[in-house]
DNA sequence: GTGGTCTAGACCACG
DNA sequence: GTGGTCTAGACCACT
């Protein structure tokens, strides 16, 4: 359900938090459906519980689930769409590589460029 | 000269790091002139000297520079062209970014349209 | 493991890494197994910490590595063999030796009768 | 007479008496003549005096001249063998890189091969 | 004065 | 526990 990968400069719960965030934004989730309890999760990762713990707790202040003490975490309602969130996510992220390739001396055409080569060979890769 | 965030998640000696990086690249430091000392840049920036020191190290092993005991720190002659290696970069950062956006379900056409959004706020914004 | 010369004018990082580099590059460590943590070598070495970090900060720049914050640090997969690298240093080294000598008007043939000699002189000894 | 590179590694005023040395050995400089003195070599090569006066000390703690105080510094009678000494001196460095690269896995043939090939790309480069 | 190495001790994020 | 960054202060070789 989860992938892990240690190599990743990104730490482990942010891995697991986006990785939640994927799949119930995507509706993989459903609304109201409960995620698997921090030990079980812990257990099939073969993961440190408060990483477990920690990628919850950032889950919970995304606003992507709430907790019922006793019972467990189910998946938040959204409030506003996912994938309106994430176009949002690319544009800031977007915006501050290009901001830092400018500063580079590389153009906008190049930049354009760019893009269009990465899209190339990933469709190719695919 | 260089400019310092401290609350950037990017260490310092990064920071400077890549900002005399950036200015060498783009000539605005020339080749074989000096770079201010360690003891120096370290009182101008209110860094302790190790930090300033790190930073002309990594600066060293990227092969921007060449040191002279006793001398100084001086530009070294670029081998590989400057852009050619950030335009490189900018590639396998484009494609990350792309990636993690095709696994949240946004499509090309769509990643296409931010880039241009973007293009678009960065020229009104200048 | 690793044995430190603190009479060696190389510096004790440097020697640090060069070890690690050699058992790496000969398979006496496998890949993805953990070197000793930081603080572990420190004190079994009686070095200070921080240059422990910088023996492993210039092993992960020479690509020899990679890190996992709070799990420690792994032999990353060789790309390039380490015995042609190796083969490409001893090449630069002996070509430098050799511009030396020759400055000094030793001839080509002395300079394979030196060689031979210290072959031979190594082979008794061990 | 004596050439200068900024960015090699070897330390000015070691620059300057192997020079020197290399000039004396090679018969180039005769026994009893005088050196320049430090101001003038000081002033022709654009050097700290300093420097110089260290590359001469050096020059007079390896036997390789005398100094008369108020005349200068004048070139001694070698005692042993100029190459005799370099001999020697090669076979202690290439001594050195050898155990090195043997330490690395190479053997003995692989070296002797790379000599050749050094010896080769010289011949080819002159 | 210059760069470079090392020690000592602190703080942070991550697991 | 782990690695990584930063400060403070010392010493060295070289110019």
């Amino acid at each position: 359900m989860i992938h892990i990968d240690y190599r990743d400069s990104k730490p482990i719960y942010e891995q697991i938090a986006d990785g939640f965030e994927n799949l119930i934004g995507r509706g993989v989730i459903e609304k109201d459906s409960q995620l698997p309890s921090v030990r079980l999760l812990a257990m099939e990762l073969s993961i440190n519980p408060n990483t477990i713990q920690k990628a919850y707790s950032e889950l919970l202040s995304r606003g992507m689930t709430y907790s019922v003490k006793g019972k467990g975490i189910f998946v938040a309602s959204q409030k506003e769409s996912f994938k309106e969130r994430k176009l949002s996510e690319l544009f800031d992220k977007m915006r501050k590589l290009i901001l830092e390739a400018t500063a580079s001396g590389i153009s906008g055409d190049e930049i354009l460029s760019v893009l269009v080569n990465v899209q190339k060979t990933i469709r190719e890769g695919a």
